[in-house]
DNA sequence: AAGAGGCCCTGATAGC
DNA sequence: TGCTATCAGGGCCTCT
């Protein structure tokens, strides 16, 4: 699912429902994601304050109010779901649930607080959660990560002495999150588009204006898929079941064959496979 | 040592 | 209907 846009969806969304919540009770259904959970993840979480929600690159972090943070990657079909608790029924005195479209397979990881739950699901088992013990910890486990699309850090100065003499194509460097944090192969594809640059362009040819250039529109579709609540393909909605709207919008992802949107281009979209993974891009207006 | 490719896993879809 | 092949929003690990 989930590239920066995304993630940044889902923390907004959660972070308004859990922030200053109390963790009643964890249950760990299925351990085996992506990484072990930890042994020690529901006695950590268990009886404490969320402090806030907050996200780097495509990493939710969940401050909890003793110093640790939860750490949590939605690898390719992660999903987070928000399940409120109706009232006991006075003749049963059974809870009951309200959300419809929870899945019913693949639900591994459940988080009580006092009238709702949020609950973890992930088919392919890509994602996982890990325990941080505190900021210091955080700051080294991402140390090795580079900037993101926002931050002033991404300027041409660095991104020119990175690309500088790198054989790398272009479409890589964006998926690499040492060189940027973040962006995955739908953005990659429509920040390249903007550039009127061809995905398999190397590095080493990038002067200052293509740099310029790419850093430019990279901030503008991070952002502009932020602002339409990200793209739901497939099962993608934030943690209230809502979907997000730039997919509406893709200029090029998923659109082989189909005409260029560019006003006066007679351009085709093509297809290109590119480290096993796909490349979108016009065939006239990409050219450089 | 940079860079390409395999692989982890399930599900949706297409083609026969 | 049912089989098989291909492809998916990520990123760690291995090999050259």
């Amino acid at each position: 699912m989930p590239e920066l846009p995304e993630v940044e969806i889902v923390r907004q969304t959660l972070n308004n429902k859990i922030k200053q919540k109390t963790v009643k009770k964890v249950i760990v259904k299925n351990s085996n994601l992506r990484f072990k959970v930890p042994s020690k993840f529901s006695k950590i979480l268990k009886n404490q304050k969320i402090l806030k929600v907050c996200r780097f690159s495509k990493y939710l972090l969940i401050y909890l109010s003793n110093e640790n943070i939860c750490l949590v990657h939605l690898g390719m079909s992660g999903t987070i779901h928000i399940v409120n608790f109706k009232k006991k029924n006075l003749f049963t005195n059974a809870s009951f649930y309200n959300y419809p479209n929870l899945p019913s397979k693949h639900n591994h990881i459940e988080i009580f607080f006092d009238n709702f739950k949020i609950v973890y699901n992930d088919p392919r088992r890509f994602g996982y959660f890990e325990i941080i013990k505190n900021k210091i910890y955080l700051k080294k486990r991402f140390s090795y990560f580079g900037p993101e699309p926002s931050s002033p850090e991404f300027n041409v100065n660095y991104v020119s002495s990175y690309l500088k003499k790198k054989e790398k194509n272009i479409k890589n460097f964006l998926l690499d999150q040492k060189f940027i944090s973040g962006i995955g192969n739908i953005y990659a594809s429509e920040i390249l588009y903007l550039c009127r640059i061809r995905p398999d362009r190397k590095g080493k040819f990038f002067n200052k204006n293509d740099c310029a250039n790419l850093i430019k529109n990279t901030k503008i579709v991070i952002s502009d898929a932020i602002n339409k609540g990200g793209s739901s393909i497939r099962n993608f909605k934030n943690v209230y079941g809502k979907d997000g709207q730039f997919q509406k919008i893709f200029k090029v992802y998923q659109r082989e064959g189909e005409n260029c949107k560019r006003v006066n281009c007679k351009g085709i979209i093509l297809k290109k496979n590119i480290s096993n993974r796909s490349s979108f891009f016009c065939n006239f207006c990409q050219k450089k």
